[in-house]
RNA sequence: GCCGCCUUAGCUCAGCGGUAGAGCAAUGGUUUCGUAAACCAUCGGUCCGGGGUUCGAAUCCCCGAGGCGGCUCCA
């Protein structure tokens, strides 16, 4: 965002505020920033505020706009500031003055009546706001932390034109039709009932068609990389949580363990304990290093009944999991390895718009377990070799795993919410907890590095990305059905079937549109379901062995012989390797 | 979990104190058709659940569940 965009967006959560107050008095202000997506103010609203309510607020913002009412700076020792809020009765404001102002004067600037602690800079005057809209109303913590009153926050959004702002409400409207949760609906691709419980998707007949194509493309790309996939249990002793730390540390997470025979069980949160109790069922040379453990390993976790949504969010999911075990000298290049697979993968699906993410224990949260000289050591690594990759990452300090530093792949969904997709984690914790070893050359024992990796991440997230990435339309390799076959009339169904039968038998996913309905209706159906290929047989197409097809993507139909569309279908299907 | 909004047929939605509706889908019939919706008929509802107010509740109030937006958290 340019710092003009900047400056208008955050001018209008000024003039917002300001209609905020004339229309709600003793309303309490919190804080309002531009966002990358346009602004928000957080207020404390005497009684709860209505939907009904933004446009009347909008209305008085542009009584505002009209009356080019000038934004006015003013420096203020900061005493007087705070007397100031103290008089207008903004106890928020006053907080922030005492916290964050440590000058002797403070900045204030004016617009009108309304009067805000701020740095500034903004337009000259309310008139040269641009085209703005609010969009919606959201609780938010103060100051983000959950043990803060709750806010009421209103999100808005601001261009230079209403041009601008229109193709934005436009774009906004398009990305929600390519959301996953509504495509799966119409595509018929999975669902999440409520009897079956929440954040617990069922995948259809058409969803687990994707699916296993998925784990059947990832499963041969590992496999060529020298990983060695194995088949462990979802639930344990939980023993192997306590010695793991996941007990200490991630227990919140967690299902309750269950009690059988006075002995008690644990639904897993994550795979790594049971992978390092497979690779410690023999001793290890230096030379059986690096062992890559991979599976696609199911997890439950107990997310806040507020966090499950679609596909993106749920509480039993599948990581494309894999644990290295590694001598330390092997690390940088392990992890190169696994940023290039990272790469791979996504080259396979065409997805460009995503940015790595370092993440970094901190100084301030305690939940970090393990030495921090042997944590410095770990993010060393990761810098390094991401470094090495030549790929740009951002660092985010606090954001790490409690046994070690995380990269993380961050992408956005169809309405923009940023997530993790893949996510790799260096670790020298658990090693040591489950006292990892192997043999050197000099015959001395020695401590192994554990790499945890999942390029795909969660199988269910990526397919909710997916989905909304192809926008449905998905290339024939995944694509649930990949050919419908269309008879003209009542006397062509018997030969159709027959013929669908072949492509069925070369592992063909194709389905025959017998229902009464005409051609036209047939292809619609088709269209909307986004199937890529529809082959349409009458008469012309019995007589001379031939199918006519037309593509999902439009164009002009294709007269072929059905060996030559087996052929061109059987190409197109297979995995991106 | 927290703040706010929403929940009516398989789906999308109308109705908002006075006998539950439409389109699509489904089913039956007629039509047998050449590239994005043939025609007719029929079926289909604990109006999310529970409690309350009222002569009367899909509609108003309370509690709960689920969904959505956001916050917190996160693959």
């Amino acid at each position: 965002m340019s710092d003009d965009l900047e400056t208008l967006r955050h001018s209008t959560a000024h003039v917002m505020a300001a209609a905020v107050l004339d229309l709600f008095p003793g309303t309490v202000i919190g804080i309002g920033p531009a966002t990358d997506e346009g602004f928000y103010y957080d207020f404390a609203f005497q009684d709860r505020l209505l939907p009904e309510a933004l446009p009347k607020i909008e209305a008085r913002m542009h009584e505002i706009v009209k009356a080019a009412t000038p934004f006015v700076k003013q420096e203020v020792p900061r005493t007087e500031a705070v007397a100031l809020f103290e008089r207008l009765h903004q106890p928020l404001k006053v907080e922030l003055i005492e916290e964050k102002v440590t000058e002797p004067t403070a900045r204030l600037y004016r617009t009108g009546d309304f009067v805000d602690l701020c740095l500034g800079p903004h337009v000259p005057n309310a008139g040269k706001l641009g085209a703005f809209r609010l969009l919606s109303i959201a609780g938010a913590y103060w100051k983000g932390s959950e043990k803060n009153q709750q806010l009421t926050r209103i999100y808005g959004t601001a261009f230079p034109t209403q041009a601008e702002l229109d193709a934005h409400l436009t774009m906004l409207e398009e990305a929600a039709k390519r959301d996953h949760r509504k495509l799966g609906k119409e595509l018929d691709l999975f669902l999440v009932d409520e009897m079956v419980g929440r954040g617990l998707p069922l995948l259809t007949p058409k969803g687990a068609a994707i699916r296993h194509q998925l784990e059947e493309f990832i499963l041969r790309l590992e496999r060529r990389q020298g990983y060695e996939h194995v088949k462990t249990p979802d639930i344990a002793r939980l023993e192997l949580y306590k010695v793991s730390g996941h007990l200490e540390r991630y227990h919140d997470s967690m299902y309750a363990p269950s009690e059988m025979e006075d002995e008690e069980w644990q639904l897993r949160p994550m795979n790594c304990p049971h992978h390092i109790r497979v690779f410690q069922r023999k001793p290890s040379s230096f030379r059986d290093l690096p062992v890559r453990i991979a599976e696609l390993g199911t997890v439950y976790r107990y997310e806040k009944s507020g966090e499950v949504s679609g596909l993106i969010r749920v509480r039993a999911f599948t990581i494309n999991d894999a644990h290295i075990f590694c001598r330390p000298d092997q690390l940088n290049v392990e992890f190169e390895r696994v940023i290039q697979l990272i790469l791979q993968v996504y080259r396979a699906f065409g997805i460009k718009d995503f940015y790595f993410r370092l993440s970094l224990r901190d100084e301030v949260s305690n939940k970090w377990m393990g030495d921090p000289a042997i944590w410095q050591r770990a993010q060393d690594a990761a810098r390094e070799a991401l470094r090495a990759s030549g790929h740009p990452f951002v660092e985010a300090p606090g954001e790490a795993a409690f046994y070690g530093p995380k990269l993380d792949v961050q992408i956005k969904d169809a309405i923009g919410r940023e997530f993790s997709l893949s996510t790799n984690q260096i670790d020298f914790l658990l090693p040591e907890r489950f006292g990892l070893e192997y043999v050197t050359s000099e015959q001395t024992m020695a401590r192994p590095v554990m790499l945890h990796r999942a390029p795909i991440g969660a199988m269910e997230r990526f397919m909710a990305y997916l989905i909304e990435h192809y926008g449905g339309a998905f290339p024939v390799w995944l694509a649930p059905v990949q050919v419908v076959f269309i008879p003209i009339a009542d006397r062509h169904l018997e030969a159709v079937t027959k013929l669908a039968e072949r492509f069925r038998d070369r592992d063909l996913r194709v389905e025959v549109d017998g229902k009464a309905e005409r051609m036209q209706a047939k292809i619609r159906n088709a269209q909307l379901q986004k199937v890529p290929y529809m082959a349409v047989v009458g008469d012309k197409e019995l007589e001379g062995g031939t199918l006519n097809i037309r593509r999902r993507e439009g164009g002009d139909q294709v007269s072929v012989t059905v060996d030559q569309f087996l052929a061109q279908l059987e190409r197109e299907a297979q995995l991106p390797l």
